[in-house]
DNA sequence: AGTTGTGTTGAAGA
DNA sequence: ATCTTCAACACAAC
C-alpha cells in the first residue's frame, strides 16, 4: 500500500512485470481519457496515453535492442508507431503495445477495489457521449462551473474526455468565443455547445481521430477527422463559414483557435 | 541556431 | 481556496 493505504499502484517496473503476468484480461473499458484493463484476480491495469501515447496491437519482435514489428503495414512503417517504451506480450502471440513519443504516458496496475474507490475515478465528470446526460444535466454541470467556456469543457472533472483539439472544434461549431463565461451563456448558446459537443465527439470516433501529429489506432493507423477540423491549428486561415480570418490565443497555458467574426463574444 | 509550439495533467507557486 | 505557471520529454517548424 501507499499513498495513505488508498490505491496499491505499482511504480516499481519489476514488480509491475511479476503482479501483471498470467492474468486474463476480462473486460476493457473508458472514462474520459482514461483506458482500463480488468484484470483476473482483481487487478485492473490503468492507461492514459497523455499527448502522444497510443496503444498498438501486434506482433513484433527483438532484433539487437530494437523491436520491430513482423509484418509489413502501419506498425512497421509509420515512424509514429515506432517510439515502443512497453510492450506486452500474450498469450496467442499478439502484443500490446505503447508508442510514445514525448513519454508522457501512464501506465499503472490497481486494485480494482482500490481504483474504484479512488479519488481519481470520482472526480471525473459526466461522459459527453452517454445517452445519460441530456441537455438538462449539461446545464447543471456548467452552471456548477464557473469561467470560460472552453476551459470548463476541457475541465475533466465536469465533462470526462474533451481536449483542446474538440473543445476548439465545439466552439466553433456553435458560434461561442471561447473566452465566454458559462455565467454569460444563455439557453441558446447552452444548446447550441450541447449539440455541437454530441455531434463533433461522434465525428471524431466515426472518424477514428485526429492524426495530423502521433495518434494512430490500434492497428497503428491514420484516423481523418483531419478532414474535418475547422479551427484547431488553422490560425492565419480563413473561416470556413464567414471568411474571416482564424485567430489564436492563450488560454490557461493552451491555445485557443476561433473564428473572431462568427463566434459571438 | 535558438526559440516556440505540441493532443495532458498534476504539482508548485502566487 | 483558486488561479497561473511550469515540468515531465522529444521533435518539427518558424
Amino acid at each position: 500500500m501507499d499513498e495513505g493505504g488508498r490505491t496499491e499502484k505499482i511504480k516499481n517496473f519489476g514488480r509491475f512485470k511479476k503482479e501483471i503476468k498470467g492474468r486474463k484480461i476480462q473486460k476493457i473499458w473508458r472514462r474520459g481519457k482514461n483506458i482500463f484493463f480488468d484484470l483476473s484476480g482483481g487487478k485492473t491495469l490503468l492507461v492514459h496515453q497523455k499527448l502522444t501515447g497510443h496503444l498498438l496491437f501486434g506482433r513484433w519482435k527483438k532484433r539487437g535492442e530494437k523491436w520491430e514489428a513482423i509484418d509489413k503495414g502501419p506498425l512497421a512503417e509509420d515512424p509514429m508507431n515506432k517510439f515502443l517504451h512497453l510492450i506486452l506480450p500474450l498469450d496467442d502471440g499478439n502484443m500490446l503495445a505503447l508508442s510514445d513519443l514525448r513519454k508522457f504516458a501512464k501506465i499503472e496496475l490497481w486494485d480494482k477495489k482500490g481504483l474504484e474507490e479512488s479519488e481519481y475515478l470520482k472526480a471525473l465528470g459526466e461522459e459527453p457521449l452517454d445517452n445519460t446526460f441530456t441537455f438538462k444535466k449539461f446545464k447543471e454541470a456548467l452552471r456548477e462551473k464557473r469561467g470560460k467556456i472552453k476551459q470548463v469543457l476541457m475541465d475533466q472533472s465536469v465533462i470526462a474526455g474533451i481536449g483542446n483539439i474538440y473543445s476548439d472544434e465545439i466552439l466553433w461549431a456553435a458560434k461561442i468565443y471561447p473566452t465566454k463565461n458559462t455565467a454569460e451563456l444563455r439557453e441558446p448558446d447552452l444548446k447550441r455547445i450541447y449539440l455541437a459537443m454530441r455531434k463533433i465527439l461522434k465525428k471524431a470516433v466515426e472518424l477514428r481521430g485526429e492524426s495530423f501529429s502521433d495518434f494512430r489506432d490500434l492497428e497503428g493507423k491514420k484516423g481523418f477527422f483531419d478532414e474535418y477540423r475547422k479551427v484547431y491549428r488553422r490560425k492565419g486561415q480563413e473561416c470556413g463559414r464567414c471568411g474571416a480570418v482564424i485567430k489564436r490565443i492563450k488560454l490557461g497555458g493552451r491555445s485557443a483557435h476561433f473564428c473572431p467574426k462568427c463566434q459571438i463574444r
